[in-house]
DNA sequence: CTCTTGATAGAACGATCTTTCTAGTCCACC
DNA sequence: GGTGGACTAGAAAGATCGTTCTATCAAGAG
């Protein structure tokens, strides 16, 4: 019990404050703070120092959000409305935190991009892994292989880009404006595809149903 | 000539430190020795200090790059391959600065959206600003205008996600490939109008030219 | 000439940062 | 029942942060 405990109040207070304040903006301190563990038990953990405390905070954070996005996206009927679930979903997020609770690695990643070569790579680990769940789904809901991981990547991209512009404007228009487009593309992508290759769970005429079923 | 140039370095010096190692992440100290401004001309011109600073710096920053950008745009001979040039030129500035020089300001952005509501509306504006770029030359090239906001949208949220993809992985795949799958998005927009509304400077068939003419 | 004003130059200050270090506490195990 | 290792607790150190302050300089106005 306290062998996980402390370990690991100390890295879910300490992604959330980097995902609102970003690396440099936290300082030990707050999170230490927040945490309600004693300073020293932060170098004790991650005798590393910020660094390896921000690494592990990061694949920590980025699991999480993953499996999140997986159990969204499972509970869809097919992947056209899977989009529109996670991008809605992320909206509703956005909305419910007043626009502090976004992509929980995408500030640190840029900070970190040009001045720590240890942490990029960890974001950029963290971003492999989110595109490989996508590229797997949507093969699996019909999508032509020779398109799975661009399309996976503009699902990505598109969903940062939208966490961007909407915490900057604080409203959630661009968010699920950008959804319906993804949306529209991915479903292009279905229909280009040859007949036999498309398989079960892809979207013909049925609109989103309610995400009643899966995960949760 | 002394009047604008101390002035002018400083907001170009802290425009390139911010852009790379975001807002907190840079000092004043660093960008007084950078700017080859003495310490003191910081607080003259910036009385409002770091954050009136980076306020202005953002705004100088933000119409640099919307410029930049403009300029590549009306270069192509129509939406879809001005899309395509404005992604290919962000791979290639990415590729020549090491993914260094990305957006000027999303570091920031996501780094203040939740700390300091002053700068965030400062990156709010111009977003706002380059939507609305982007929405006009959407529209002149064709566009149906039921479409060219949600579409520039896209393009800016992608373009985004873009840079944060690929200054992750230090490789311009995801950037070059989002670039292919926004142009293939907004080449549907076009086919989608009605014949009537098409202008000219939509995209039949002809492929991008060299980008000779233009601001350059 | 003096006075004023915009700009230069950097010292000083208090706060905070990361890291290190030294105790003290608890508990399992020999 | 004492001993060792994991954990707690926070002080100390050394650096850097943003801000404020004073002093100097250059040049045009009266």
């Amino acid at each position: 019990m306290t062998t996980t405990s402390t370990r690991e109040r100390i890295v879910r207070a300490a992604a959330e404050a980097f995902q609102r304040q970003g690396f440099t903006g936290t300082g030990l301190k707050q999170i230490s703070t927040e945490s309600r563990a004693p300073f020293g038990s932060l170098y004790h953990f991650f005798p590393g120092g910020k660094t390896e405390l921000a690494g592990e905070t990061l694949r920590f954070a980025g699991l999480g959000y993953q499996q999140l996005v997986e159990a969204v996206w499972d509970a869809a009927p097919d992947v056209v409305s899977a989009v529109r679930v996670v991008f809605d979903g992320a909206a509703e997020t956005l909305r419910a935190s007043d626009y502090a609770d976004a992509c929980p690695i995408a500030t640190v990643a840029l900070e970190v991009a040009s001045t720590n070569d240890t942490l990029r790579a960890v974001t950029a680990e963290v971003f492999d892994g989110w595109l490989a769940s996508l590229t797997a789904r949507l093969e699996a809901g019909g999508v032509p292989p020779a398109r799975t991981r661009e399309l996976a990547m503009l699902i990505l991209a598109s969903l940062e880009g939208g966490f961007l512009l909407s915490r900057a404007a604080k409203s959630t228009e661009s968010m699920e404006a950008i959804g319906r487009c993804v949306a529209t593309t991915v479903q292009a992508s279905l229909d280009d595809a040859p007949a036999t290759t498309r398989k079960r769970r892809s979207a013909r005429g049925r609109t989103a149903g309610p995400s009643g079923s899966g995960t949760g």
